[in-house]
DNA sequence: CACTAATGTGACTCAAGGGTCACGTAGAAG
DNA sequence: CTTCTACGTGACCCTTGAGTCACATTAGTG
């Protein structure tokens, strides 16, 4: 019913409760987290809406964990950019690269979209503050490729909303059973997006090409 | 308590009517049109919910009302661009430079974003028929700026949630009170975000400059 | 096999919010 | 001044959905 196998007792507890931030950032990213059921969420899983108050405090607690656990991933990724990337620009890329398809990999959707009062609580702010701070590194990322040659003047807010924008709106219109695979997504919307922001564009970008294997 | 003053009673209708639209747009556009209460809405135009009903016939219609406005907003741009602009890049940079001006002024909301299952009802279909024709238009003028040399070359359906995604996202962060006017922000934004497509770009792009007259 | 802890369920409570209605009031018309 | 109509209101009804609880069931353990 929840998954297929195994492990011991205990670490049931963390692979189900995983199954349900799954199921739910899917709902949430469709419906939007106040349109969005616990039953819903509870359906999709075949389980009983009851059955999630073993593994989730309550609804906000659901929201703020997809949220903390999106945040991490664009985290782990902006880092490891910062890491493989030569230029400021090839961090961004691979930075945005990575979260795109590790959100796909991890929570089954390539972003949440939440509306601005979806949380509430004191946790809430923490989880601003950490989406802040998330940009405010993207941001100083623009300024060290404008003082690198690789990022064109402009405004870094402008330009890292710009960046956002475009990958965020990618889970309004990404359908995971269609013809492209999240990689070719990924690659494709990340090269348009930060071609924006190239000082040394190359003229031609890639195709799209159709998927090959199945999942 | 609607608005100043003036013209003949049944002019007044359609006023009162418009000033909801703009005080749901704006609610909407924060909390998402389930986070939203018609509550909400009637007090922040100092109104008892009962007198909304005077003017809309539920909230289905209303949330349809804001979209079919938001997508009128958009096409009228569109079509203004093509009238303008010389190349199809120009065209789609017009077009989307007018639409968040227009929208700013209209609905005082730079763009509205729904969820997926926001509407129901078959006027919903309507709309996203709609809302599909707006896509394709924008998709054909990609196209058209491919074989008129000013677009590089890329899937056309990813180049326009590229661009789309820049633009809706600026409700997300968007203050009418902040340091830019709704046109600074609009011509940073389009500039940047048109950047991406552009065959042959221009290295530097413009400052931001501050707001100068308030309002 | 008996015992216990963990897990899931259906039936419930309760608050919020969409929508309605009977009434009060103000302003145009005679 | 009276009357009619449009407008707005407070009080209300009713559905939906969050959260709880007593109970059944299952699965480890001696």
């Amino acid at each position: 019913m929840w998954n297929d196998a195994i492990p011991d007792r205990s670490a049931q507890q963390a692979l189900k409760r995983k199954a349900i931030l799954r199921a739910a950032a899917a709902i949430f990213s469709r419906q939007g987290s106040h349109g969005a059921t616990l039953e819903n969420v509870a359906d999709s899983l075949g389980v009983s809406k009851a059955a999630l108050y073993r593994y989730v405090l309550n609804k906000n607690d659901l929201i703020l964990a997809c949220q903390e656990e999106a945040l991490e991933i664009a985290d782990r990724a902006l880092t490891e950019g910062e890491a493989q990337g030569e230029t400021a620009l090839e961090k961004i890329r691979i930075g945005l690269r990575l979260y795109l398809v590790a959100m796909m990999a991890e929570l089954g959707v390539p972003a949440l979209i939440l509306e601005d009062n979806a949380l509430h609580g004191e946790e809430a702010a923490r989880t601003q503050a950490k989406r802040d701070s998330y940009e405010t590194r993207m941001r100083r990322l623009v300024a060290e490729g404008q003082a690198d040659g690789s990022i064109v003047p402009a405004e870094p807010k402008v330009a890292v909303f710009m960046l956002l924008g475009a990958i965020h709106w990618v889970a309004k219109w990404y359908r995971p059973d269609g013809a492209w695979t999240p990689e070719t997504v990924a690659d494709a919307i990340v090269d348009l997006a930060t071609r924006a922001l190239d000082t040394s564009p190359v003229p031609a970008l890639a195709e799209m090409p159709e998927r090959t294997q199945q999942h």
